[in-house]
DNA sequence: AATGTGCTTAGAATGATTCTAAATAAGTTG
DNA sequence: CAACTTATTTAGAATCATTCTAAGCACATT
């Protein structure tokens, strides 16, 4: 555990936000000034490889970074792509069920607009 | 609807593979040799804004294009990258239920190891 | 102190996708 | 049918996240 490592995991450790590498680069950097790219990139390899993190594939944007390795959904909102997590009960055995085989990880995701955009958009129909 | 686009649309159409893009213009290119690679991407782009087809974001690998609109499972060979179809039971109910709000759509892939990519690790292990 | 191993670094390379500017096709109006 | 407008296509350059490479470091072991 290196003192770039050990920084890359508190920086995904710190809030509940889904960070992009360049993200935790930047925000490793300020601790680390001369921290490189790399360095970031093979490490949140490594981490996720030790099931200390996970990567959400971005759609055509960057990758993301969420602190937990669990897979579970999460809710995006189409207009402000503000991210949420939630659960489904017994969604592994569901799974499986349905593909006939064991799987390694899954990745769920929902778009939605949510109550605050709802909102907004509704003020914006009445002017 | 000019002929490249309706080219592009056939061989998305023409079997149940979810191709790439490169395949897609590699197969376009067959039958309108002077095709161009940004005319394939302008159309699925396209195509998919009129709900005719749907992108599939690739995890590190390419996007793939699905001939339906209709959100479905997919899943996803972590070796070959191939993408199969499955659909579970009741899951528009399950999901809104879940999050507690009506959907646009949604995405999910699931990674596994298709059995052809299975049987070729246990030939490489026995060499 | 010498050796080895794995980690880090900077920058180059990669590869899918997007952008650009010019050429062409299609569609529309006079 | 001609003139004009608009959308589409093309080739190649540009972009951008990510990966690779080669050289240098750091630390543990002898």
């Amino acid at each position: 555990m290196t003192k770039q490592r050990a920084v890359i995991l508190e920086v995904i450790r710190s809030d509940m936000c889904h960070h992009t590498a360049d993200e935790i680069f930047t925000l490793a950097k300020e601790r680390l000034p001369g921290i490189s790219r790399a360095t970031v990139y093979n490490n949140l390899k490594f981490l996720e490889s030790e099931k200390l993190i996970r990567r959400i594939t971005g759609d055509n944007l960057s990758d993301r970074y969420d602190n937990s390795y669990v897979p579970h959904g999460h809710i995006i909102c189409e207009e402000c792509g503000r991210i949420k997590d939630f659960d489904l009960e017994n969604f592994d055995r569901q799974l499986s069920d349905a593909i006939g085989s064991d799987f390694n990880s899954y990745e769920l995701k929902v778009r939605y607009l949510c109550n605050d955009c709802k909102l907004h958009r509704a003020e914006c129909a009445g002017n």
